[in-house]
DNA sequence: TGTACATCAGTGAACGCGCGTTCACTGATGTAC
DNA sequence: TGTACATCAGTGAACGCGCGTTCACTGATGTAC
């Protein structure tokens, strides 16, 4: 991991290789506890624990605790935004209409939140004391609202709305709040709703409030070239 | 307030008046607390403190601290249920452009959120952890979605959706998480997007995803009468 | 090339603090006769 | 109506536990000459 300039205010930068590797041990080792775990699991004995090291150690390359969980989700979302990124290059839809290029795309961060459940919500938690954690997820926002302006542009899409940038920032925004919210509260708790409804649901949203195309109609029932599988 | 069953659970019930008054002074202790310090400064000590009570009085009110942060939530959402039943009536929306209508009920849903955003916040954070929690958002959500639905009918509404009862639940939940998310996260950080352009945006959202009238074009140049102030 | 020294990295027991919970006790309220 | 007793309500010091953080010390790495 590189360290940003950002970083460096919670973290005593190293000096040797071997102090870098143990670095990156505790940041390992703190996302898959509070992965499996649960947030209040990640205890920074245990983190050291788990990363093989010690508390000592810990505290010669943290500043503190929460030094490190600022670590941990900066590169949680760099992570995402890479990831991100990549799914949204242009190349990669060319040719699959907008609808299944959208669909695909918001099934996709459905499952990769779910999958992350643990991580996401203690995101979530720690965004509502700590705002440059809060920040991520806005960096987040932005990117893929950026992204998904350009990608509209290269394919030649006209939105109906009055401020195509406010339109798509919203339109990302209102998706990936619902995602997360589901993410958060489970699916479990509205049989009314399955994965596959709302994300469909998402998608319909999208094109009716963006204008995207006349496709409004047949929504239900188009047929394009096959969406490439993400990841 | 009344004891309901649900409550009986985490709760022993009071026998005497007096009992019952120090259960409801723990309990706007603990919001106060809340709501002015944030959740983690809600400590039990300081929640009998602030209600003129004590530790043991606490206990031999609440079977555990969870105890006493269930019922809270279950106060402040029945509460923020009741609110926004009177709000849904539909007398008092005769005669108002549903649009207007709408645009005044978001708006008000994002002051209440703000003004209560240490609470909402909270309930938030416990959430991820305790699904009865949980439950009470699904609860809030799902009884605007009904009244909502039964709003629309009582117009006449026609929505433009397959099936409008599921249109109207995933439009509530998106106006919703937005709101929530933007609550938590604080409008600061985005000064791309202000409450007002926020709000408007979910109108135009809720309009064109519900097929709501043939108004899609002339949204932002509606004239009806005058919305009536809410609360 | 080898030795001396400075700096960096790592260790884990010990500390201190805060918080939830318990408990032995006092005071208040209701009830039976 | 008054007294005795049982139950309910309230008190706050004390307990125990967990967790973040410190610190005195050992070991490893790099550097100057």
């Amino acid at each position: 991991m590189i360290i940003t300039q950002a970083q460096l205010e919670w973290v005593k930068p190293p000096q040797q290789t071997r102090s870098q590797q143990t670095f990156e041990r505790l940041l390992d080792a703190a996302e898959a506890i509070i992965d499996e775990k649960g947030l209040e699991h990640a205890t920074v004995a245990e983190i050291a624990k788990r990363a093989n090291s010690s508390v000592g150690s810990f505290y010669s390359r943290f500043s503190d605790k929460e030094g490190l969980m600022r670590c941990v989700f900066e590169r949680f979302t760099s992570q995402a935004i890479a990831t991100t990124e990549a799914a949204l290059s242009s190349e990669r839809w060319h040719g699959v209409a907008i609808i299944d290029a959208l669909e695909t795309m918001i099934a996709f961060m459905l499952s990769v939140f779910n999958e992350k459940r643990a991580l996401v919500s203690a995101l979530n938690i720690r965004a509502a004391h700590d705002p440059s954690v809060s920040a991520f997820g806005q960096r987040f926002q932005h990117t893929i609202s950026e992204r998904t302006t350009q990608l509209f542009k290269e394919r030649g899409e006209v939105l109906d709305h009055p401020d195509p940038g406010v339109g798509v920032f919203v339109a990302v925004g209102l998706c990936l709040s619902s995602i997360e919210a589901r993410t958060i509260h489970g699916p479990n708790q509205n049989e009314r709703l399955s994965d596959n409804v709302l994300c469909h649901e998402l998608v319909r949203m999208c094109v009716r409030y963006l204008g995207l195309g006349d496709r409004l109609a047949d929504h239900d029932h188009v047929a394009s070239q096959a969406a490439p599988p993400i990841n």
